[in-house]
DNA sequence: AATTATTTTAAACAAACGTTTAAAACAATA
DNA sequence: TATTGTTTTAAACGTTTGTTTAAAATAATT
């Protein structure tokens, strides 16, 4: 592995861990082994290291999910691939989304918050299917909007609680997997029994 | 308003606004109007300082929650209550989940997690009347646990990316708050189709 | 083998941070 | 009015922060 490699990948470690403000290039220099010039060798700045980081997550998670969404599959297989499918990657990943909340609210600016939301909040295909098969009389007339968003906060929201989930519910990492794959189904069927006439 | 009042108000606001770690002493002091010594006169420290006004958060919002929960009404009475007033104060707290995930991940050690959960995710009593109804027959067979991270997702994260859903779709705030309005009726209709036989 | 380009190093930089000191200003008490 | 207690102030403390410098080490090129 390359020295930028090794950078970026001790980086999202402790970014992920501790946060950006509370990882200093310091902390990261020290675990990856290299002298803390070459962070800004490499990489200008640290915020610019982290939006490195930032945008190889967004590139490597957002095509799947978005090829599920734009996909010419029936609503309702989308529904239940795209549930699956965003539930692994957490389930790999579970601090992906706090990590992208945090982002959001470190960095208000409108910019920042398309390039971001535009990779995962991607409704538009989804939105027009949808709005078409109410159209169509196949299932209820539900909003479009408030659909996507109790899918996204049904699927990501348990994973920044995940803690506090375990602990209540006398959890260890096994049990809490295993919770999360019962939940997709649970989810599947919560949204399809909401549009389903 | 007292020096430690206008002290701890200035201060939640910068929290909110900006974060614990991109709040600097000083930032507090100056919009404050007050001299930075006096932040470590009235409490010891920023850490201090922070943990006061959000101890003081916590007791604000959680009675009137876990008061709904801990009642003797019905339970699909409750699940309305608890949406619609969980919604109308994150309506006018907007930023406060995603300040409550900062802390539990900021702090992640179990005793801090043990109170803020305590207050928040208080669901002992809801819980036991539920399993005590699907026990009776009265409602479908679902897993309370699953129940009531369903019922804290739907109404809380959308909050966390409110930004996100104003620009997407195209929103400002009086539409936002119109959105919200209208999803406590989607929510408690949703959680209800789930749990009704 | 000599020269150029790239990578790594140790050391220092200025700025910002939370915190503390000790004296001054003010209020309360006797 | 003199004295005690409380509140506020200006200034400095030692660390830590992200960043930069300039030289050394290594690799690539001719």
């Amino acid at each position: 592995m390359t020295t930028e490699d090794r950078i970026k990948k001790t980086a999202l470690t402790l970014f992920l861990e501790k946060g950006f403000e509370r990882t200093s290039i310091r902390d990261i220099a020290l675990k990856a082994k290299i002298n803390i010039a070459l962070l800004n060798y490499y990489f200008r700045s640290k915020e610019n290291l982290f939006n490195s980081i930032f945008s190889g997550l967004l590139e490597k998670y957002t095509p799947t999910l978005n090829g599920i969404l734009g996909s010419s599959l029936p609503i309702e297989e989308k529904i239940h691939l795209y549930v699956e499918e965003y539930i692994d990657i957490l389930l790999e990943n579970p601090k992906l989304t706090y990590f992208v909340l945090s982002v959001l609210h470190r960095n208000p600016d409108k910019i920042t918050q398309m390039k971001i939301f535009q990779s995962l909040y991607n409704t538009g295909d989804f939105s027009k299917q949808f709005a078409e098969e109410v159209r169509k009389g196949n299932i209820k007339d539900v909003d479009p909007t408030q659909f996507f968003i109790n899918m996204l906060s049904l699927i990501t929201f348990p994973f920044t609680i995940k803690q506090v989930i375990m602990e209540k519910n006398h959890m260890n990492e096994d049990t809490f997997e295993q919770f999360m794959h019962q939940r997709k189904q649970v989810i599947t069927d919560m949204l399809l029994l909401t549009i389903k006439k």
